[in-house]
DNA sequence: AGGAAGCGTAACCTGTAGGTTACGCTTCCT
DNA sequence: AGGAAGCGTAACCTACAGGTTACGCTTCCT
């Protein structure tokens, strides 16, 4: 996840939903078999997930190593301004949850621009 | 960041918080020069800070960076199981922190176990 | 003053990450 | 059936990351 263009290929599974290899790949200047190269680390990361449709792969975002990801700079960022002790983040998201959701509160779906690129 | 000597010096760092460069060096196996210049990388990234005492360079963790790559992060561990409105994230730990603070929590401190290296 | 302590930098070597071209396998279309 | 579309993999090449040893500069001690 270090390399630019692998995190450029998440961007764009975030903004765009699951898209197919080649369509990821004719986004980027360097070769098609480049970028598959650079999906195959991203799915044996575990970041993304492909689904085998017709003749073409489904890549999908797995948003699980992300969460570890988080987990694990929690600490690093806390300690500054945060009183270090703010390990209860993830069940007050929890709650902050079922308030909304009891409160009635409209999806807005992950779809939206496709600018900058 | 990706590299795995870095990231234990990050972790020494978070645990035993500032540390002159030998101190950090001679927990590692490898030369220390090698360790040397991964503190530089560090230090470039601005992952830690330095400051000179006497005649040892004591390293200090830099919240920023991390803050930065947690904001970054954030919209790919949102989309799955919550309903996409988490923007509010930071606030909420805000209005979190206050009440914890009203009701009168004893804090914890980082510096913590020692164990695995 | 002068040696030791504490670090950083330079020069060098090697493994590997990431690019390219060539090739092979399925799946769709007519 | 057979060609085109859509992808992955293999083989190869090159640049760079990361390790080591050698060396130089301050700062402390006696």
């Amino acid at each position: 996840m270090a390399d630019p263009v692998r995190r450029q290929i998440l961007e764009l599974l975030l903004r765009g939903g699951p898209r197919p290899a080649g369509d990821v790949a004719e986004r980027f200047a360097i070769s098609r078999p480049a970028v598959s190269r650079h999906l195959r680390v991203l799915r044996r990361s575990g970041l993304v997930r492909d689904e085998l449709v017709g003749r073409q792969r489904l890549y999908t975002l797995d948003p699980g190593p992300f969460e570890e990801l988080v987990a694990w700079l929690g600490p690093f960022v806390r300690p500054s301004g945060w009183e270090h002790r703010l390990d209860a983040l993830e069940t007050e998201v929890y709650r902050t949850r079922r308030e909304r959701r009891t409160r009635g509160d409209a999806g807005q779906g992950v779809t939206g621009q496709e600018s900058t690129a």
